[in-house]
DNA sequence: ACGAAGCCCTGCAAGC
DNA sequence: TGCTTGCAGGGCTTCG
């Protein structure tokens, strides 16, 4: 499941092969993916040079010399870079080849990703229009939270992950910064003060930066890891491990739902 | 305008 | 062993 920074590390990872090069061809075997691939892309793509990779939020921009391509993972997708385009395997939905060779390959098992293509100003298109905040940029901070929050009802956990807020926060994320901040995910938005959301903006920058720095450590390797991101699973204080005791108090971990997502959380370390 | 729920999809784990 | 069932999740869309 990519967060933000497993789309950073494919998209670091990913950079230094692509640009500058020209595609050869795309073949499109399964078009379904949260929105249809638009019919005619193998024709649109071929021919085209990567000119740039850019991440807004958790998704990719592709430039090409006549558009952009948006890519979202959705949540079982994966970019992966090969040295020449092997057998296809299943869900392996996209191939974009590349004169020399490379292959850069879409698989998404649960087709909840995206591939969109836009000759607009990308920043411009619906999709990435009205995104909040990067977590990881100046402008982000405590107060920025606290202001977007005043008279909002909504538990926290959720203003948090609201993509119009601010991007790139996922589930897990959201749990593991709301603990370390030690505010309670179910606590109304709106009735945080300014230090606590002090303390919140700076765990989600730490715990992005980490996890990214984390991912980093795989780069090198990013052509024959098969793209695979660094993904600790240790990491993780609170994520996935409801029952089990706190790391900092040893009360067992709690569990509930919050906007349809599991929500782990510390009824002692968390208020 | 806001907040909550619905929906898309497959893989995996648990239960029978 | 082989089914069925339930759950997981990003984020746009719809409903209240």
């Amino acid at each position: 499941m990519p967060e933000l920074p497993e789309v950073e590390t494919t998209r670091r990872g990913i950079a230094p092969h692509i640009i500058e090069k020209r595609i050869k061809k795309a073949i499109i075997r399964n078009p379904n993916l949260r929105w249809p691939v638009t019919e005619n892309m193998a024709d649109i793509l071929k021919g085209q040079v990567i000119k740039g990779v850019d991440r807004r939020g958790k998704y990719l921009l592709l430039s090409l010399t006549e558009g952009t391509l948006l890519l979202h993972l959705g949540m079982s997708g994966h970019l992966h870079l090969l040295e020449s385009a092997c057998q296809p395997q299943k869900h392996d939905h996209i191939d974009i080849l590349f004169e020399g060779g490379l292959c850069l390959r879409f698989r998404d098992p649960r087709r909840f990703g995206c591939f969109i293509w836009t000759k607009e100003a990308p920043y411009e298109h619906p999709l990435l229009k009205s995104l909040g905040y990067e977590p990881l940029s100046n402008d982000f901070n405590g107060t920025y939270l606290w202001n977007a929050s005043r008279d909002k009802k909504v538990a926290v956990k959720n203003f948090i992950m609201d993509s119009h807020i601010l991007v790139g926060v996922g589930n897990i994320y959201a749990t593991e910064s709301l603990f370390s901040a030690g505010i309670h995910p179910k606590r109304a938005a709106g009735r945080i003060s300014k230090a606590r959301y002090d303390a919140l903006a700076k765990a989600i920058k730490a715990i992005l930066k980490h996890a990214i720095e984390a991912g980093g450590t795989t780069l090198k390797d990013f052509l024959s890891s098969e793209g695979k991101p660094g993904y600790f699973k240790q990491a993780l204080k609170v994520y996935g491990r409801a029952g089990e005791p706190c790391v900092q108090c040893g009360t067992n971990l709690s569990q509930c739902r919050l906007g349809q997502r599991g929500t782990v959380y510390c009824s002692q370390c968390q208020t």
